[in-house]
DNA sequence: GCGACAG
DNA sequence: ATCTTGTCGC
């Protein structure tokens, strides 16, 4: 496990960070397919807190097409920007790049615990994570967040849009029959059609992708090993 | 001003 | 996110 240091640059203010979603958002790649589904490696990324300490582990973990795990890597950081809704990207990026950053492999498609495209400034954690190294992102996250959608037909493979207005922010995808669905949107250099492809490919047992729950149990897992 | 609000 | 008991089901 490796300590991520969050950049000098890194904003500290709600205004800031704004801003610097505004000046990035330009950056984003819209307009190409991506990755084939099922061509390819993905990279689950997620993270997991200790709020006494203020610390936080980010995990980075590669799946091959076949959803075999091929490398996982991890990142200690601490904590430098609390929980503002629409803001998440500043508290989780700094030690999730580390974690990225510290795979041999290419990590492909990576996919992101939240949203891209679906975003109040359609600037979200997937989108920048994308922006910031250049690799094509998606975001799956486990709630609607403030956008709408109707209730997908229950079996798997059912999707409706998540509209905010009458503009498609991303997708709710029901991956399992009869359980709640969850909320795709594209981050970078990605199509919705695409990443809802892969969202489904990747969760062929569970509600969650193959590549979230494997990151989410390795950072707890390094979390709880942390010295104390 | 008040409530809602990814993780 | 995290705090937490029991409970239902494969």
């Amino acid at each position: 496990m490796i300590t991520a240091h969050t950049p000098a640059d890194w904003p500290t203010t709600e205004s800031e960070a704004r801003a610097v979603q505004d000046a990035l958002r330009g950056r984003l790649i819209l307009d190409e397919a991506g990755p084939r589904p099922g061509t390819g490696r993905v990279t689950g990324v997620d993270v997991a807190y200790d709020d006494e300490r203020d610390l936080v582990v980010a995990a980075a973990v590669v799946l091959d097409a076949s959803l075999e795990t091929v490398e996982e890597a991890t990142a200690v950081g601490r904590v430098s920007f609390r929980y503002v809704p629409g803001l998440l990207a500043f508290r989780e990026l700094p030690t999730v790049l580390a974690a990225l950053g510290s795979l041999r492999s290419d990590p492909g498609l990576v996919v992101c615990d939240g949203y891209g495209l679906a975003h109040p400034r359609r600037f979200g954690l997937a989108g920048h994570l994308g922006v910031l190294t250049g690799l094509p992102s998606i975001g799956v996250a486990k709630n609607p967040f403030t956008f709408l959608h109707q209730d997908p037909d229950r079996r798997r493979g059912a999707v409706s849009p998540l509209l905010d207005g009458t503009e498609e922010v991303g997708r709710a995808v029901r991956t399992q029959d009869g359980v709640k669905p969850v909320f795709v949107s594209v981050g970078h250099r990605i199509d919705l059609d695409n990443a809802c492809e892969h969202t489904l490919r990747l969760a062929p047992r569970h509600r969650l992708p193959e590549t979230t729950r494997r990151a989410d149990a390795l950072c707890r897992r390094a979390l709880a090993g942390l010295p104390s």
